[in-house]
DNA sequence: AATGGGACGCTTTTT
DNA sequence: GCGTCCCATT
């Protein structure tokens, strides 16, 4: 034990040592934050005489949690460490697993993930006659997500409601929940709300719970929500000793109910905290530490720190423009073809980005290098649509009540049951009161409703189900029942059948399918159906970071907190993209951006490259960008620019100065500055970010920039007129012959001189007024 | 009930 | 630009 405490730093081993209580590390990036915490749970145990089963640890990804698994382990010569670890969703889970049934939860229930919520809240809305285009599914699960998370049930949220689309929301939300207890299912956010419930409410369970754990920690503390923090309360009630470790300058997760205060309040939510900070950073290089400092310096809602190093300096930072992201994308294959001649291995470059979308043209260009890549979570295995539909029969097998998985496939492969019958199976079921199962079964129940061809072959499928739930009885393996369905539905045939194209790849991801089932069956010893279920929800992919070596990885800058890699390659630095365009609305969404490029950037041990394009496609049209706003925030000292060209005088990005802010009138004070006149005064100069003109890039149609330089009060006076002489990236010059509706939904009609009549939204395609 | 064409929305991030 | 979903057609 002390050859461990002598290897840190002194701030690092007074926090392993911190006396019982709560305890808040502020664990800067690269501080050694999980060697904290792991050393922690080593201390605890071979100093303090806790037992392994004494401590609950709470990590952020299960990623974390495995890692932590391990080092703990490590630390302790490999002994078993059988503590309880995991996120917060797995750990309630297992709690409500035990002890559910003291607040009527009924055994083996289902977990729904976000596509089952999302298909049960189209259900509810078509039953309660709401028109999905102007309550979408996705609106409303965030509605009901960030109600929930707020410790809302239906009832309080309809007496709480205000407006009419409150007011809708709230009936959507009372029925979602109704149908929820009806598929004996619980969505994410109840794993955790449940379990405050269940806490709260039974006072046997609640002891039992925080007797058990004389010490409670949790990782990424800043990534927490309000609902959590309770249940750490809750969990903390008897003994108090709470060990949290975070950092505020790395929460970017707001959007999904994080409040940074957890951490900035700590103290007056756990009187008498003791704090620790760590900033020694044992990860990057003086320079990558000092333009990181820099940077997030100009957040204001934060603890504030300064990482240092007793290392190098190290390179420069490198910054890059390019004409597009297809150039980006070249670079890229520049970059790693570069550091892998100097020394490196490919897995030692790591690209990252703000949006999944973006990784689009990187694939290309990497695969026409013929380099290998991975990309790293987003794609998950269990989101393809032919894994999801075998996971939805072993949902059905597993819970009988299920009803979104049954109405999935029950007519995939296609079994002539159509829409009409489900619709009346469903509507019969709800009358009676009976699962969909149960229904079928009744004898002569079916026939009120549906003919009789069509009542044989809802029984046929049913029969099925009823003999997979034999197999489950009988303990066999989840492999072997997955094989048994796919023979019995002959759903090899289905696929063949359905995209001959698609069909390889599809039987390869049910191969691998089933290897995962056969793997859980080993790695756990024969664990249930139901388990496998659970791990696969909780689970998003099976710890995709595979060997390093020889593979680049992409992946978000989401995705990239907590690793580390000594090449970072960070694509899209530009306004709207990194800072997003959704999250420059408000002080808050800037600095969040603002801390997810930090993260990026503290990611790399040696060299960081922040790459930009003056324009990418979105959406299928090209649009303009300009440099990051943070970038302006790196001293020149630090770091190294490569701009394009600057002979050419910069032309202002038409499209989205015109007509950005939403049809509403353009502050004219500020410009073509003017959405951010609350942001901190530039200090690389507009105009020097040039852009490459007439590079024989196809498309790029310089004549569309031409008319040189560019007039606020034309611009921003009226956007556009009949008769008025246009041009278009694309489609070159013509003449206006209609305007019709008003800022987003503006639709323009232009005659153009060699493309043709083409209906044109402004808000999409850059086009420019040209005197 | 199956099929195919077309409209539409999506793109911020994930347990 | 692409996948999904809706609707009309058979």
């Amino acid at each position: 034990m002390n050859d461990l405490l002598d290897q840190m730093n002194d701030a690092q081993s007074s926090a392993v040592t911190a006396p019982d209580g709560p305890v808040l590390v502020v664990a800067g990036a690269g501080s050694g934050k999980t060697r904290v915490l792991t050393t922690r749970v080593a201390w605890l145990m071979a100093e303090k005489n806790v037992q392994a089963s004494e401590i609950l640890a709470f990590t952020f990804t299960n990623r974390a949690a495995k890692q932590m698994k391990e080092r703990v382990a490590a630390s302790l010569d490999g002994r078993a460490v059988p503590f309880w670890i995991g996120t917060f969703h797995a750990t309630g889970l297992k709690i409500l697993r035990t002890d559910g049934a003291h607040i009527g939860i009924q055994p083996g229930f289902s977990i729904f993930d976000t596509d089952d919520s999302k298909r049960l809240l189209k259900q509810v809305m078509a039953d309660l006659n709401i028109d999905p285009k102007q309550f979408t599914p996705n609106a409303t699960r965030s509605v009901i997500s960030k109600w929930k998370n707020d410790d809302l049930d239906p009832a309080k949220v309809k007496s709480l409601a205000r407006s009419f689309v409150d007011e809708k929301y709230a009936e959507i939300y009372e029925g979602y929940q109704t149908a929820l207890v009806k598929c004996n299912a619980l969505d994410f956010d109840d794993l955790i709300l449940r379990t405050v419930h269940l806490l709260e409410q039974v006072e046997s369970v609640r002891l039992k719970y925080a007797q058990k754990f004389r010490h409670v920690l949790v990782d990424e503390f800043q990534d927490t929500n309000p609902l959590q923090l309770v249940l750490v309360k809750l969990l903390t009630c008897v003994h108090g000793n709470l060990f949290v470790v975070g950092d505020d300058d790395q929460s970017i997760y707001s959007w999904r109910g994080a409040r940074i205060e957890n951490m900035l309040n700590f103290d007056e939510y756990f009187p008498g905290a003791v704090t620790f900070r760590l900033e020694q950073n044992y990860r990057s290089t003086g320079n990558i530490l000092k333009t990181a400092n820099e940077v997030i310096a100009h957040n204001k809602h934060r603890k504030g720190k300064n990482l240092w190093t007793s290392g190098e300096d190290g390179d420069l930072l490198c910054e890059e423009e390019f004409f597009d992201d297809e150039d980006e994308a070249a670079r890229v294959v520049d970059i790693i073809r570069a550091e892998t001649s100097a020394g490196m291995t490919r897995g030692d470059v790591t690209v990252l980005y703000r949006t999944n979308a973006q990784s689009r043209v990187l694939e290309d260009g990497l695969r026409r290098a013929s380099l290998p890549y991975q990309i790293v979570g987003s794609l998950h295995f269990y989101d393809r649509r032919e894994v999801r539909d075998l996971m939805a029969y072993l949902k059905l097998v597993a819970n009988p009540a299920d009803q979104v998985a049954i109405q999935r496939v029950i007519n995939v492969p296609k079994r002539k049951i159509g829409d009409t019958t489900v619709g009346r199976l469903v509507a019969l079921a709800g009358r009676e009161e009976l699962t969909l199962g149960e229904t079928a079964a009744r004898e002569g129940l079916l026939e009120q409703e549906i003919a009789p061809a069509a009542c044989k072959r809802v029984r046929a499928f049913f029969d099925m189900a009823v003999r997979w739930r034999i197999l489950m009885a009988d303990g066999e393996p989840v492999h072997e029942i997955l094989t048994r369905i796919m023979k019995d539905i002959g759903y090899q045939g289905h696929i063949e059948m359905d995209d001959p194209d698609t069909a390889g790849a599809r039987s390869e991801n049910l191969a691998e399918l089933i290897n995962a089932a056969a793997g859980f069956h080993e790695s756990s010893g024969g664990g249930t159906l139901d388990q496998f279920l659970e791990q696969v929800a909780l689970v998003s992919d099976p710890d995709t970071i595979v060997d390093g070596e020889g593979v680049v990885r992409l992946m978000t800058i989401h995705t990239a907190k907590g690793l580390e890699f000594p090449v970072v390659v960070i694509t899209g630095c530009e306004d709207d993209i990194l800072p997003h365009i959704n999250s420059t609305e408000d002080e808050a969404g800037l600095e969040e951006e603002r801390r997810l490029f930090y993260v990026a950037m503290t990611r790399a041990e040696k060299r960081v490259y922040l790459l930009h394009a003056a324009r990418r496609r979105r959406f299928g049209v090209w649009q303009e960008s300009l440099p990051s706003r943070f970038l302006a925030e790196i001293p020149d000292g630090l770091i190294e620019r490569r701009h394009l060209d600057s002979g050419t005088r910069i032309q202002a990005p038409v499209a989205r100065t015109l007509f950005g802010s939403a049809g509403g009138p353009v502050d004219r004070s500020q410009g073509s500055q003017g959405s951010r006149k609350n942001s901190v005064p530039r200090s690389v100069r507009p105009e020097e970010w040039g852009r490459r003109s007439g590079s024989g890039q196809p498309g790029s149609s310089p004549a569309a920039h031409q008319g040189g330089g560019w007039d606020d009060d034309v611009v921003q006076g009226a956007p556009f007129y009949e008769g008025q002489t246009v041009s278009h990236g694309i489609f070159g010059s013509g003449v206006v012959s209609r305007v019709e509706g008003m800022g987003d939904d503006m639709m323009v009609t232009v005659d153009f001189q060699e493309a043709g009549r083409k209906h044109i939204n402004p808000r999409f395609a850059p086009l420019v007024p040209v005197d």
